[in-house]
DNA sequence: CTGTATCCCCAGAGATACTG
DNA sequence: CAGTATCTCTGGGGATACAG
């Protein structure tokens, strides 16, 4: 019997994946990927350690990639919120074979999530049920 | 309804998309995946512009990442031969829809495929009935 | 609060020549 | 044939200070 992987060709990813391989970009996709918006500093403290240039590199990228978006209000002081775009939430469907791989690769502790990703109690690697 | 990806983390991937984002790693592993074996300077000519150096660290990345094989036949001139390991191959499988998405996105025109990775014949993309 | 502006460092990657 | 040994260069990423 033929496998899918037989026929695929893995170039198509040349591209989005120089993106997505980034140090924090999967990061954040996956913490926009819980909760729906995040202002600027509170990324920052969930990713715990990243640098503002750094974060605001990633962002742009990942923005120019139409993975995430930007919404900036005219208030003082100014806020802007990040969430991620229709096709962000569809790499994070897309994605998720390839994450069981890895889990299951690893053997997957739980609180190897918790230390790189710095969810508390948001993780979904933490809860029970799965 | 609840998508996959609402209780996904993708932080188990921090570890492997360093590998596998590596400039060339993709490539051959793609490669690998058509040709099922093939020996050091095959693997040259395929990707066409990569450094015997690179080349051979991320061979060695990919071996010790458990991805790739690697056999040594003590004969002279020496010989050696590559292959996907059942891990390697289950990679493929796992990252089928990631590609689906970029080909979406990107809008697949086969030649970029063809461009990128250096597949003359044997390249899925350029084949018909897709 | 949300970023810029600078400066610095180092690992990834290329080019090239050489070896068992 | 299948690499290794060097050298070099670039840019991603961190730290820090400052601006609108």
């Amino acid at each position: 019997m033929e496998k899918d992987s037989d026929r695929i060709c893995l170039c198509p990813l040349e591209g989005i994946i120089t993106t997505i391989a980034k140090k924090w970009a999967i990061l954040i996709i996956s913490i926009l990927g819980h909760h729906e918006r995040l202002r600027f500093n509170d990324i920052m403290e969930i990713l715990g350690g990243i640098s503002p240039k750094s974060l605001t590199d990633t962002l742009k990228e990942l923005q120019r990639e139409g993975l995430i978006q930007r919404e900036a209000f005219p208030e003082i002081p100014p806020r802007v919120e990040y969430s991620l775009t229709e096709d962000g939430r569809q790499l994070c469907e897309a994605i998720v074979p390839l994450v069981r791989w890895a889990e299951k690769r690893d053997n997957l502790p739980a609180k190897t999530c918790h230390a790189t990703c710095g969810f508390s109690e948001g993780c979904p690697s933490r809860r029970e049920g799965r």
